[in-house]
DNA sequence: CTGAAAGCGCTTACAG
DNA sequence: CTGAAAGCGCTTACAG
């Protein structure tokens, strides 16, 4: 760990080895055969000057930057959804000797394809060999990412405005079957009147929504949409729409939320009106955020496998690269539900 | 938007506009003057052929990754710590047209600097130019870096083992004034047996009980210190410590938790017994993680401008980039103690 | 097995 | 203002 000018290059150890660099790269690229006696005398040489091959050296001759963006679009902060799932890129990648560059990008849906101002990395080429969607996804950046030719596999669930067949790669979860199952939990625990909340003018909630009905329509029961527009935030929904959970004739004994932040606004409301959770009304949740088991009764919820989702995202875009020509492919990951304390058997 | 191979280079643009590749460089950075009418012919080269310039290769003779990379040590999981964190260092880096590459590393405290298996991005050299240490950091660790003159950033708060002086550039936040404020608050409030929550065994603990300690002595009132080891979360040294808070002979009438997890694993311990916040004992916490809001009442706690943080982590690397012979700086910033819910006048 | 040479895609003095 | 050349730090046929 001696002090080391970091500008060592392969021509100074070729020179101290008494080799020529041709040797020098043979070896750090374990390629072809070298006697015993050069390796080592190299190696040597390597130590004692204490040099780092200059990577953008290799790539440039490579094509290969053994690098891929994590593109977090249209989101301020990086919540624990895409945290873990950047964390799910970053493992999987490190194994494959890739790293992971993560970068934001600010964009509206009606900006024309060609003028969406991407990152600087997607600008410039060789920096990165392919590009992770994640955040909310509209047509247009997806054009936009078609016409620089940068490889990609796009986080399906939050792609807007695409209801048809759609050519690119992705990777999602299964939001109609979280849902289903959840529905199916409350039935068999003896629930009814089950409603769902949530603003189903979101693709994913609209899935969640498809769900829960499934699950009430396999009972003969009539599903009930509770929902709302232009509220600020879930959270605000939860609180807003508690009123018409139950103001209705024959108030339900369940609740459906369309993610977590929507069942926390809500249970804060019941809180307040004094309607115990779930003695007088279960609760069920979608995502699985931290904040699930840290409430008082802890709450059911739709388990997403963050981790799992950011590491097939990251094999995804590798097998892109190395086949180019692939047939486009969509994964759906399973979703589970997850029995806690929300709910009550009737 | 024309499909382009991206592999057009430097020297076919030059060919398509009649000029020598020098002048394509030129006008690409915009640094020497080029005459109106050729800057033109390049530019309509550039567009038709969809050049996009190898970035490796430009880095290659600037000397400059323009790249930092984002190192969390010994963390299961990228926590929304961490997470906005991270994103203040690509908000500020992206402004000063830097990438953020995010690299992840566990080791243990005892391995030797030199045996320290540091991710490739670090091994190599030209991928970055710096990188910013987050997540625990030994001095092993710090060891390691410096012996590949590497230059860095660390976070300070959760820097251990070294309490002497700190030869390295590093930025945290005000633990110690944190407490002071939440304990001056709670005595303001009427507050007179207060006690500190937390496993002091950690040094950022230690000073936030040191800002508590200090708080109550300002006012000739006695610290008391609710601790223990080897207590598997912060949870859960919340859910134990409660037993012991409530069985002294005079009960404390307000708790400072060393964060919001134990605040957490308090107030549900506290819950299960029925002992009401704040109507019977008040709870401030540390951190003001994203639950803070949602517990009902919402949680008092000192809130650490995370982004803030990242954007000063970044700022500081750049400086160091530009200066290495700089002397190294220790900046502390502020923390500011949010009144919520969770404490009561007496 | 190994050296010398050509070349990756750029930038930048050096001449005009 | 602009072209031709040298060079950044590597890899990889090409000869021996």
């Amino acid at each position: 760990m001696e002090a080391v000018p970091r500008k060592t290059t392969i021509r100074e150890v070729a020179r101290a080895a008494g080799v020529g660099i041709g040797t020098i790269s043979r070896v750090l690229n374990s390629s072809s055969q070298v006697s015993w006696k050069t390796r080592a005398r190299v190696l040597d040489a390597i130590r004692r000057l204490g040099f780092r091959p200059n990577a953008q050296a290799r790539r440039i001759l490579k094509k290969r930057a053994e690098m891929v963006c994590f593109l977090l679009s249209n989101r301020d902060f990086l919540h624990p959804f895409h945290a873990r799932i950047l964390q799910g890129v970053e493992s999987y990648a490190s194994g494959m000797k890739q790293h992971v560059l993560f970068a934001a990008l600010h964009y509206s849906p009606r900006t024309p394809p060609e003028k969406i101002d991407l990152p600087p990395v997607l600008q410039e080429h060789g920096l990165i060999d392919g590009v992770i969607l994640a955040g909310t996804i509209y047509p247009n950046l997806l054009r936009r990412i078609e016409g620089i030719q940068m490889p990609f596999v796009a986080l399906s669930n939050n792609v807007m405005g695409m209801d048809d067949v759609q050519q690119f790669d992705q990777v999602g979860f299964d939001d109609l079957n979280g849902t289903l199952q959840a529905t199916r939990y409350l039935i068999s625990k003896g629930h009814r009147r089950i409603v769902f909340a949530g603003d189903v003018s979101y693709p994913w909630l609209q899935r969640r929504f498809e769900g829960y009905g499934r699950g009430m329509r396999e009972q003969k029961l009539k599903p009930v949409l509770i929902t709302a527009r232009n509220v600020p935030s879930f959270g605000d929904f939860g609180q807003e729409s508690v009123g018409r959970i139950l103001s209705g004739r024959s108030r339900p004994t369940a609740v459906v939320a369309g993610n977590d932040e929507i069942a926390y606004g809500l249970w804060r409301a019941l809180c307040r009106r004094g309607v115990k959770v779930p003695d007088e009304i279960s609760l069920v949740g979608f995502d699985d955020r931290e904040e699930a088991v840290l409430m008082d009764p802890p709450l059911s919820t739709v388990c997403v496998h963050k981790e799992e989702i950011g590491e097939t995202c990251m094999k995804m875009l590798l097998e892109r690269l190395h086949h180019p020509q692939m047939a486009f492919s969509q994964r759906v990951l399973p979703t589970e539900f997850l029995i806690r304390g929300s709910v009550r058997q009737l």
